[in-house]
DNA sequence: AGAATTACCTGAGCGC
DNA sequence: TGCGCTCAGGTAATTC
């Protein structure tokens, strides 16, 4: 399940291998995804040049000379960079063969993952249309949450979770983000003070940002071929529910909300 | 409009 | 060893 900094730190890797290069050809192993791959990519891929590597929210955003291939890994999906040479295996749906004998390859065993084309501005996608502001972005802050909350009956952690208030925050960031912040995934978003949201907003540009920079530290300088991995052991309270708090040493309580695994610490978050 | 539910998919972990 | 079961989860589509 990559989340926005593995998205993150994929794209920067991509950009910095692939811009400027030029699409020779493109293997589609299967168009079943949950959302079907066009069809026509290789007709609108073949010959084109990687001009840039964007991303919106978890969206991975190529940009060629006729438009835009925009990619979501889903669950568990990933990219790499590999020799042409590589066999494909069972998972592997996509090949985008590049100069110098070298694929970038879409795998994703589960099938969540997302390939999509847009002509124009890939922010005027439907898909893509909707979504909030980038959690690491101007726009998005305290008095934007305060503001946003003040109508809503769901818990903090489905708020912060829904792409249309805020892009690319998933589960993992906000159950981490609502222990920095001292706040229980459960409170009422109307019940927020603008301090809280104040600091919950921060709380999720800082872990965010900081994951990012650990994986870009350990990036491999030429493309991992190994898919990102994340950084289990830096996690405060996901996958810890039943462990104790770092803080305070109190027992770590799991919960469902909204049918979303959530792990907090009963006595720090209030 | 916002909230809730469903659907998609398969590896991993479990009990037996 | 292998079978059957349950679970995990991002997000689009659908329903309420």
């Amino acid at each position: 399940m990559p989340e926005l900094p593995e998205v993150e730190v994929t794209r920067r890797a991509l950009a910095e291998e692939l811009t400027g290069d030029r699409l020779q050809g493109v293997v589609i192993r299967t168009l079943k995804l949950r959302l079907p791959i066009p069809s026509d990519l290789p007709v609108l891929l073949q010959g084109r040049t990687l001009q840039e590597v964007g991303r919106r929210g978890k969206y991975l955003l190529f940009r060629l000379d006729n438009g835009w291939l925009i990619i979501h890994l889903g669950m568990t999906g990933h990219l790499r960079v590999l020799p042409a040479s590589m066999a494909a295996g069972k998972h592997d749906h996509l090949d985008l063969l590049f100069g110098g004998g070298r694929i970038l390859r879409f795998t994703d065993p589960r099938k969540f993952g997302t390939v999509l084309w847009s002509g124009g501005e890939p922010h005027a996608h439907p898909l893509l249309a909707d979504m909030g502001p980038e959690p690491l972005e101007e726009g998005f802050d305290g008095e934007y949450l305060h503001a946003l909350s003040r109508s809503r009956s769901v818990a903090v952690k489905q708020l912060i979770m829904n792409s249309s208030v805020v892009a690319g925050v998933g589960n993992i960031y906000a159950n981490e983000s609502l222990f920095r912040s001292r706040l229980r995934p459960s409170r009422s978003p109307h019940s927020l003070s603008r301090e809280e949201c104040g600091a919950l907003a921060v709380a999720i540009r800082e872990v965010l940002a900081e994951s990012i920079l650990q994986g870009s530290t350990i990036m491999n300088f030429r493309v991992a071929e190994e898919p990102l991995r994340y950084h289990p052991l830096d996690f405060r309270v996901y996958g810890r529910g039943g462990k104790p708090c770092f803080d305070c040493g109190g027992m770590l309580e799991e919960i469902r909300l909204g049918n979303r695994s959530t792990v907090f610490c009963p006595h720090c978050q209030k």
